[in-house]
DNA sequence: GATGATAATATTGTATACAAAGTACAAAGT
DNA sequence: ACTTTGTACTTTGTATACAATATTATCATC
C-alpha cells in the first residue's frame, strides 16, 4: 500500500501526438517555412516512423489552421496574410475585453493572488531578458485572466486563436523595446480586476491588444522591406 | 472554344469527409446518442468503407469537439452539459454582439439588400412550419451579418462554436411559440443595422442570444424532468 | 458463492501494401 | 522551335495486416 511511487504512469502518448508536437513546434519556431510542402513518406522516414502516424498529425495540424491542404497534392504550411492576422486580432480584442470584464465579476481570492504573483512573475521574466522564458510568464498571466471567467469554451477558443499568432508574437517578444509598455499595461489590467473595475478592465485589455497588434504589423512590415 | 459545359468536374471528395458528414448527421440528430461508442471496425462495416477514412472523420470530430477521444478506448459522442452549453454561448454572445457592431461599419449595399430579403425570407419559412426550412433561413440571415464583417477568422470562429449547438437548436426551433420572438428580434436587428446603429445593433443581437439561451435551457430542463 | 488469476476476445495503434491521381519530362509530330 | 501525347515517377487515398493493450469471460481456489 505504498503511494510514494508518484505513479508516472509513464504517460503513453500515441506517435500521432508526438509528431504533432514536433510539427508544430517546427512550423511555430520557422524551421519548417509558410508554402514549403509536407510530405508523408518524406517525414516518415525522417522522423522514423510510418506514414500513419503522420497523416494523422498532418491533418490535426490543418484543423488547427497551421496547414492547408490540397485534395490529392498534401498539405503546405499555411501562409498567414496581414489580413489574417488582422482577423485574428479582431476576434481576440472582443474575446479578450470580455475576458477581463468577466473575470472582474468572477475572479477569486485565490485567483487574484495569483494574477498578482503572475504579474511580478512578468516582470522578473523581462529582467532576465530571455525571450522563451518571457513568453511563457506572459501567458501565464493572461491563462490566469481567462481560466477566471470559469469558461472553458473561452479558453479552447482563444487558445486557437493564439495558436495562429505564435510565429509572429515569439517576434514581438523579442523586441525589447516593448517590454517596459508590456509591463504597464499588466499592472493596469491586475489593478483594474483586482479592483473589480469592469469598465476599466476591459478597457486595458482592448487597448493591450491594439498595441500587441501595432507592434506586430509593425515587425512584419519591417521583415518585407 | 465552347464554355457550356458546364465543366461538372464531378467534385471529388475524400472517403474521410464522406464518412465525417454522415456521423457528423448522425450525431447532430440524435441518431448516435452521447456516450455512445464509436467503434472503428462496426462503423466501417456498416458504412462499407475500411477503418482508415473511419478513424480519420472520427479525429476530425474530435477536432470538432462532437466526440471525445479516450487512448487507447475509442471515441465516444461527446455528452454536452448544461454548463458547456451555457459556456459556448457565453462566447457567442459575446462575439454576436461585436459582429453586430462591426457589420453596422462594414456592410456594403449588396449586403443589406440581402440582409433585408433574409429576414423576409426568414418570416416566410416560419409560415411554411418547416423545422429544417425554419432553421436553414435562420443561419442564412444570420451568416450575412458575420459575414458582413469582412473577417473570415470570425466566421470560421462562430461556426465552430455554432456546431456545439445544432443538437439543441434543432429542438428549439421545433418549438413554434418562439417563431413570433424570433421574427421580431430579426426585424430589431436589420433595422439597426440599416441603420447603422452600432449601440442598437448590438443590444439587438445580446438579446437575441440571451432568448436563445433562455429558450434551450427551458427546452434541456424540460427533456429531463 | 465470492474472489482472483488467467485465457480469450475485442479494439485501438501502427505499419505496410496497393490503387488512383497528379506531375514532370521526353519523344514525336507539326 | 513549339506543342502534344505518352510514359515513368511521385504522392496521396484507401485497404489490410500485425502489434499492443484493454475488456470480458472462464475456471480454479478459498
Amino acid at each position: 500500500m505504498q503511494d510514494h511511487f508518484e505513479l508516472n504512469m509513464d504517460e503513453y502518448l500515441p506517435l500521432r501526438d508526438v509528431v504533432f508536437k514536433t510539427l508544430r513546434k517546427a512550423i511555430l519556431t520557422g524551421e519548417i517555412k509558410p508554402g514549403e510542402r509536407l510530405m508523408e513518406i518524406h517525414l516518415a522516414k525522417k522522423i522514423g516512423v510510418s506514414r500513419t502516424p503522420i497523416r494523422e498529425a498532418i491533418h490535426k495540424l490543418e484543423q488547427e489552421g497551421l496547414v492547408t491542404m490540397i485534395p490529392r497534392r498534401g498539405a503546405i504550411v499555411a501562409e498567414i496574410s496581414e489580413k489574417g492576422l488582422r482577423d485574428v486580432l479582431e476576434v481576440r480584442r472582443a474575446l479578450d475585453t470580455f475576458c477581463a470584464e468577466l473575470a472582474c465579476e468572477r475572479i477569486s481570492e485565490e485567483e487574484k493572488e495569483a494574477l498578482r504573483r503572475a504579474c511580478t512573475d512578468f516582470e522578473e521574466a523581462v529582467k532576465t531578458g530571455d525571450t522563451t522564458v518571457i513568453a511563457k510568464a506572459d501567458v501565464a498571466f493572461h491563462d490566469i485572466i481567462i481560466g477566471a471567467t470559469g469558461n472553458e469554451r473561452m479558453v479552447m477558443t482563444i487558445n486557437n486563436l493564439a495558436e495562429q499568432m505564435y510565429r509572429y508574437r515569439f517576434e514581438y517578444i523579442k523586441d525589447a523595446s516593448q517590454h517596459e509598455r508590456l509591463i504597464k499595461e499588466h499592472r493596469a489590467l491586475l489593478d483594474a480586476i483586482l479592483k473589480e473595475n469592469v469598465i476599466g478592465a476591459g478597457e486595458a485589455a482592448r487597448e493591450h491588444i491594439d498595441n500587441q497588434e501595432k507592434s506586430i504589423l509593425m515587425q512584419i512590415h519591417l521583415d518585407e522591406k
